[in-house]
DNA sequence: TGACATTCCGTGTTATAACATCTATCGTCC
DNA sequence: GGACGATAGATGTTATAACACGGAATGTCA
């Protein structure tokens, strides 16, 4: 029987490993899910990145982070910080303020605005995750959790 | 004792449910696996999304495939499918011709350059997808694949 | 056969990613 | 305190993604 990626993709010969079929395997899932996020995102008018970089602000409270801060708590590694934080400033999204102390750093800050729309967004993107993952029972999400982050350990 | 992933992403409160933590999870480990993708495309001077498409049409052998069919095909959805072959083609890695019996049909084939560069390229990411998944025991690659089939089903 | 919807591509435009390079600021060491 | 390297951002440039729209070819049905 071909596997459900195989026939997804139209693939017409199988897999030759088990680790190519898993490597596309994240790949394409990854792909979905970050397209799900993206539609559901779409009218509160931010990017799955911008809404990352929310949360990062939040979660780093009144005293903000630097934009190097910021793009090492990213999921995915940005480069351009710079301009992404430029965007979301002009979107008023974040504020951002040279240091005083160290006036090589721009601490931002997340917004009343930015707030305003993780706190909207926010319940919609837990009913995806839930929904994704309801399938699954919680020793399967474990497993999953570890084999995700053993394959992120080897290089 | 914190999660790896809240370690990898510097976040200082854990997450707030096992689901959360698996969907953040999957996006890390394939941005991480494109990455290191990219790296080892890079000197062959091809993208992961055009190496991608050279896989599908050397799938379709002579025949070739119409922009749709490779669209279809895809790990990610790529709506500009027609300015990606436009590219690939004027690396000389694919060959396009309208298709007499539907004009509205353009076939794409690859080229010898882009079965060269396949020939060249594959060796080396057969070990990138042996070593990320070295760690994991058949059993477990296995789980891993059928957990991401499971959540790729439910939207 | 002629209106009409549908399919498949091409193109215009904007936004973002990726990469390299440049500038300002700071720390260190003599 | 001045040279030096290191660090954080900013900026220039190119390539690509994303979205919307238009046009040609085809199928359908009265």
């Amino acid at each position: 029987m071909p596997s459900q990626l195989q026939a997804e993709i139209k693939q017409g010969k199988p897999f030759p490993s088990p680790s190519a079929e898993a490597f596309l395997s994240v790949l394409r899932t990854a792909a979905m899910l970050e397209h799900h996020l993206s539609e559901v995102l779409k009218p509160y008018g931010v990017t799955h990145t911008q809404y990352n970089v929310l949360r990062i602000l939040r979660g780093a409270g009144s005293g903000g982070l630097c934009g190097r801060e910021v793009a090492e708590r990213l999921v995915s590694r940005v480069p351009d910080i710079s301009r992404l934080l430029d965007r979301m400033e002009a979107m008023h999204l974040v504020e951002r303020e040279r240091d005083p102390a160290d006036r090589r750093n721009v601490t931002a800050r997340i917004s009343a605005k930015g707030l305003n729309v993780l706190k909207r967004a926010t319940p919609e993107l837990k009913v995806v995750e839930r929904t994704r993952f309801a399938g699954l029972e919680p020793e399967r999400v474990k497993l999953l959790i570890e084999a995700l982050a053993q394959i992120r350990e080897r290089r």
